[in-house]
DNA sequence: GAGTAAATTAGACAAAGTCTAGAAATTCAC
DNA sequence: GTGAATTTCTAGACTTTGTCTAATTTACTC
């Protein structure tokens, strides 16, 4: 179920391949920080991120790294905050808690959400994914 | 379960007190727009049609007002398109179809969809609520 | 109707993301 | 290797959605 997450350049450089990806130098530096573990980061944050030390990336780069690893099933986007995208490095099917008072956005861990089965869809059209986004907030301690 | 949909202004400004909203012109021109039929709009839209013939609302006035109604629940927000959010005059219990490539969103209809039940939520929080989002695409005519 | 609070407004501003045109790599043929 | 063709990367201009500000207008209370 889980990902496998690389530690190494070269087993990153081997899944950008057999995902079809060019392994270019500012693409690999981008898949090493985002499947070194599961996380859910904006492109800003991946352009901090990978510019920390020194500058590495554009900025037109990293989105359309992001887009392209988006498109090759690479990372998943995940569209919660009206301001920005979400680039999730768990591709395993799951769904998400968002906490509308920090913007927090966790994964929801194994089977417990559950659809009982797709309803019928619009003629000419087919399913591509199912998004289920629970909303929670603080509990207002009384 | 559909909401009632006023036909008049009468109607419209009670609806709005009901809401704790003070019913000022430029809100009843909005509601009356939104509230004729249950529809999925962007600020832009509501803009537009509001001021179709002649200038009655500003673009503050409804950012302002479209945020108003969601915090009242007279309206929904919908959070699928990373560019822009969509106000939802549907306020009963449902889901949605996202069409991927055209951009339109659709109700789903009845209780097609109903999870099973919701997972423990991380401590100290509490649901506020529940997006399903089917995305769909064209299907390609072979 | 005067005073106060709430609502509206134009337009400046902010932030995410896209586009463009050129520079730099990479690939391939020879 | 050398040069041509292709892909990728880049800085920075640009677009779009949405927010903010400061001033004006409207609405409500006494």
């Amino acid at each position: 179920m889980s990902t496998v997450l690389p530690t190494n350049r070269v087993d990153t450089i081997e899944r950008l391949k057999s995902a079809g990806v060019t392994p270019t130098q500012q693409r690999v530096e981008i898949a090493q920080l985002l499947f070194a573990r599961h996380q859910h980061v904006s492109a800003e944050q991946v352009l901090a991120m990978a510019n920390a030390h020194s500058s590495v990336v554009s900025k037109a780069t990293v989105y359309n790294t992001l887009g392209l690893f988006a498109s090759k099933g690479l990372l998943r986007e995940v569209i919660v905050d009206p301001t920005k995208v979400f680039y999730d490095s768990n591709t395993s099917e799951h769904h998400h808690f968002y906490n509308v008072d920090s913007g927090e956005l966790m994964d929801i861990q194994g089977e417990s959400v559950q659809l009982a089965d797709l309803p019928e869809l619009p003629a000419g059209t087919q399913a591509e994914g199912v998004d289920v986004i629970i909303r929670i907030k603080q509990t207002p301690n009384s």
